[in-house]
DNA sequence: GCCAACGTTGGC
DNA sequence: GCCAACGTTGGC
């Protein structure tokens, strides 16, 4: 079991968008950056959990927990010339991008701000704290996600 | 809206 | 394969 966390700006899809969804999942498309990209496509399960992050919002917060239901398979969008994902080097055969589909577990009662995290001994090392962290898919260990849990009182 | 910190692109 | 220029992310 693995635990991750993922980006979203609220204003394009946020955790509610994810929780009135069909079957409450969506397919996590839209990624175009290689690091996340593999991730996706090699090391994101069914079953593992992620935290729900909200940038560009006010403030910026870890907002809840969706968990993966479907493995990495091709991002449809990254050859579809009508979308704003659109990349003419991906190909049929060469799909270049991938992605998952993420289903709701959660909402936090009480969203967790930066400044809520910040402090956290066990979250020093998290990636999203990190100063210029723009990866919009990370791992998380499991120390970190356990103590953020904890910060919302599990 | 600013701008630091990145990642990508492309000329050489 | 280097690296300057450029575009993007995302907190502030």
């Amino acid at each position: 079991m693995n635990y991750w966390l993922v980006k979203s700006e609220p204003e394009s899809f946020s955790i509610d968008d994810l929780k009135k969804a069909p079957k409450k999942t969506t397919f996590w498309n839209g990624v175009r950056n290689y690091q996340a990209r593999n991730m996706l496509r090699d090391e994101m399960k069914v079953g593992d959990e992620v935290l729900y992050y909200h940038s560009n919002a006010e403030p910026p917060c870890i907002v809840g927990l969706a968990k993966v239901v479907k493995e990495g398979y091709p991002d449809p969008t990254a050859v579809d010339p009508k979308s704003e994902y659109f990349d003419e080097k991906a190909t049929k055969d060469n799909p270049r991008w991938f992605m998952v589909d993420l289903q709701f577990v959660r909402k936090f009662d009480k969203p967790l701000t930066l400044d809520d995290l910040r402090p956290i001994k066990a979250l020093a090392k998290m990636e999203l704290l990190r100063k210029g962290s723009r990866l919009s898919v990370q791992p998380v260990t499991k120390a970190e996600f356990e103590a953020v849990l904890k910060l919302v009182g599990d």
